[in-house]
RNA sequence: GUCCCAGUAGCUCAGUUGGAUAGAGCAACGGCCUUCUAAGCCGUGUGUCGGGAGUUCGAAUCUCUCCUGGGACGCCA
């Protein structure tokens, strides 16, 4: 546990010790409240609100039952110097801020793993997202996704989860049958003759380079077969290929799966008709039009839901269901799918066939990505499917570059519609967020250069660290000590964006100290507690950049 | 028509699960480099938190209702 988080549990304790020995409540009635860090500094270190909670119980003005706290507390005991009683009834605490110091040698110590917790306890947990079907160059859509969903993992991680990351390739539907028919037609046509696009074919450009690979490598060898041969041969090889640069994209996105999960292979191992089997067990299937259906409004759907069709095919949910009944076998105690708007419709269907299948609908949790707009010298960048016409992840990255794009996308919200500015990405300027933080760390890298020059062994002295308490290190030293418990907050939230903000507040500090003070100095003591501080903040700045999948660069 | 997400500064967005005078970046203006990187710092101001009603010591946050924008409502995937 974080010296921060130590001490700010034993003003919790000597608090409720103070409400008991005030006479008012029980311990065991003691509301819930909070004890936190105030926005203004004038309300001291750490505030808390007991007072106003206890109104009801104690009957009592909160300024009356705060006096009657304070009158009780162990300042000592709590390590507070001074405590105010503000506003309606804040409690305000001051603290003896010589104890910060110690999260310096807890980060010297930890290095990268600094930040980690136990929160998460090890409960198994998997995030599967992407998914994109293997038809196609990965768009907008996935970016924010992929980039999401990795720095939700990497999160997680750290929060003390363990984390699966699973990509689900829908390798056995209509749209692999589409994709086998567009890499015809385009073969087709690379060879000089007339084939039509298939009414739902892919468009994009990347079908039309892998026509003119095989005609060219290749010649009519394909023409020469029979159209069911060539069917089968276009299909694999078109699946495997886009795969192939599925996953050189999303490398070169920092992002690394787990497991790669194959739809066809759910209908190998018999799953698919095993989980209808289930379900009809259960009683939520009947038959009716000619079709098999699931009894999904028996828990909450609007309407229930087609497994088999007419023509004795599955709907694209049958499968699926198999799929998520395959990740609960695997012992996942928390599955968590990231999902593209378009795909939110779903959600209720989804959890009402895991209920009939016996399983808590909250242990599959739905996180749904909004849209992404591109906007490009001011205007709004117009995508077509149809045409094929559309910016892919992929010229994201080579346009604005791995750093800028995951930051971007990992700076918001996922489920708040995205204005995407490539204009503003892509500038190697101060506009330019990332490129703000990345700053600060390259300034203590270039301190060290600095040190190193001048001949001065790094020493970090512990003895000397009490010599940091100017405004600036006591803000910094705070703000690094809270690293812990912000990952936790934002593993428990599953919100990843709560680290951008953290990491921008860090570097702001970072700068600000660094505008104030001088690292190195004639004071030798000094320099090595600062050296130290920096170091500190260093390490900090680039596992919270790990996390988010940005580079922290020795220089720029 | 039903459901989901959103509506906060000129723009893009945060808002620590109900707290004190609602914040940050960009844009605008004024300062700061003979000293560790000026991609930086310091200062200046801007709000009917979409409208209305309610819940309570206290609401951007919770409830209801209405308005606006986006998305979803297939025996497609």
């Amino acid at each position: 546990m974080s010296i921060v988080e130590q001490t700010k549990n034993k003003i919790i304790e000597e608090i409720k010790q103070a409400v008991v020995a005030s006479g008012m409540v029980e311990s065991e009635q003691i509301p819930d409240f909070v004890l936190e860090i105030p926005k203004e500094k004038s309300h001291g270190d750490y505030a808390t609100n007991i007072a106003m909670q206890l109104t009801r119980i104690a009957r009592k003005n909160p300024r009356q039952i705060a006096e009657s706290i304070v009158g009780h507390l162990n300042k000592e005991a709590a390590s507070v110097s001074k405590v105010e009683i503000a506003g309606p009834g804040f409690i305000n605490f001051y603290m003896d801020n010589s104890y910060l110091t110690g999260v310096i040698g807890q980060i010297l110590e930890a290095g990268e793993t600094y930040g980690k917790t136990n929160a998460g306890g090890g409960k198994k947990v998997q995030v599967e997202f992407v998914s994109a079907n293997p038809t196609g160059d990965l768009h907008l859509g996935h970016a924010r996704g992929a980039a999401f969903g990795d720095a939700l993992c990497n999160v997680l991680d750290m929060a003390g989860y363990d984390v699966s990351r699973e990509y689900y390739i829908n390798d056995a539907g209509n749209q692999i049958v589409n994709l086998a028919r567009s890499i015809e037609a385009r073969y087709f046509q690379a060879l000089g003759r007339d084939m039509e696009m298939p009414e739902d074919g892919y468009f994009g450009k990347d079908i039309i380079e892998f026509g003119k690979e095989l005609a060219e490598r290749h010649g009519d060898k394909y023409a020469n077969m029979s159209p069911e041969e060539r069917f089968v041969f276009f299909r694999n090889w078109g699946r495997d290929k886009e795969l192939e640069k599925i996953k050189k994209d999303l490398a070169d996105f920092r992002v690394y799966f787990d497991d790669w999960f194959s739809e066809t292979s759910l209908y190998e191992q018999g799953l698919v008709e095993q989980s209808v089997e289930e379900l009809r067990k259960r009683g939520y299937v009947y038959e009716q039009d000619g079709a098999t259906w699931l009894r999904s409004t028996e828990f909450g759907d609007d309407k229930d839901r087609v497994l088999v069709k007419q023509d004795g095919t599955y709907t694209y949910l049958t499968p699926d269901i198999a799929y998520h009944e395959n990740k609960f076998s695997r012992g996942f105690e928390q599955l968590i799918n990231i999902w593209g708007a378009d795909h939110h419709g779903y959600i209720p269907r989804m959890k009402a066939a895991m209920q009939c299948l016996g399983h808590n609908p909250e242990q599959l949790v739905v996180l749904i990505n909004q849209m992404v707009s591109l906007y490009q010298g001011g205007e709004k960048v117009k995508m077509s499917k149809r045409t094929g016409k559309a910016v892919t992840m992929r010229d994201l990255m080579e346009e604005v570059g791995t750093d800028a794009t995951r930051y971007f996308f990992t700076m918001r919200s996922q489920d708040a519609h995205l204005d995407f500015d490539m204009d503003l990405a892509v500038s190697k300027s101060n506009e330019n967020p990332v490129f703000y933080v990345q700053y600060a760390h390259a300034r203590i890298c270039s301190i060290f250069r600095q040190a190193e020059e001048q001949g001065i062994t790094f020493q970090p002295d512990k003895g000397e660290f009490i010599r940091l308490t100017s405004e600036k290190e006591v803000d910094l030293l705070k703000h690094l000590g809270a690293f812990p418990q912000e990952i936790a907050a934002a593993a428990e939230m599953l919100a990843p964006h709560r680290i951008v903000r953290y990491v921008h507040e860090l570097a702001s500090m970072l700068h600000s100290f660094y505008n104030a003070e001088r690292v190195i100095t004639e004071d030798e003591g000094l320099t090595q507690a600062r050296l130290a501080l920096m170091k500190a903040v260093q390490t900090t700045l680039a596992n919270a950049l790990r996390l988010l999948g940005v580079s922290a660069p020795q220089k720029m």
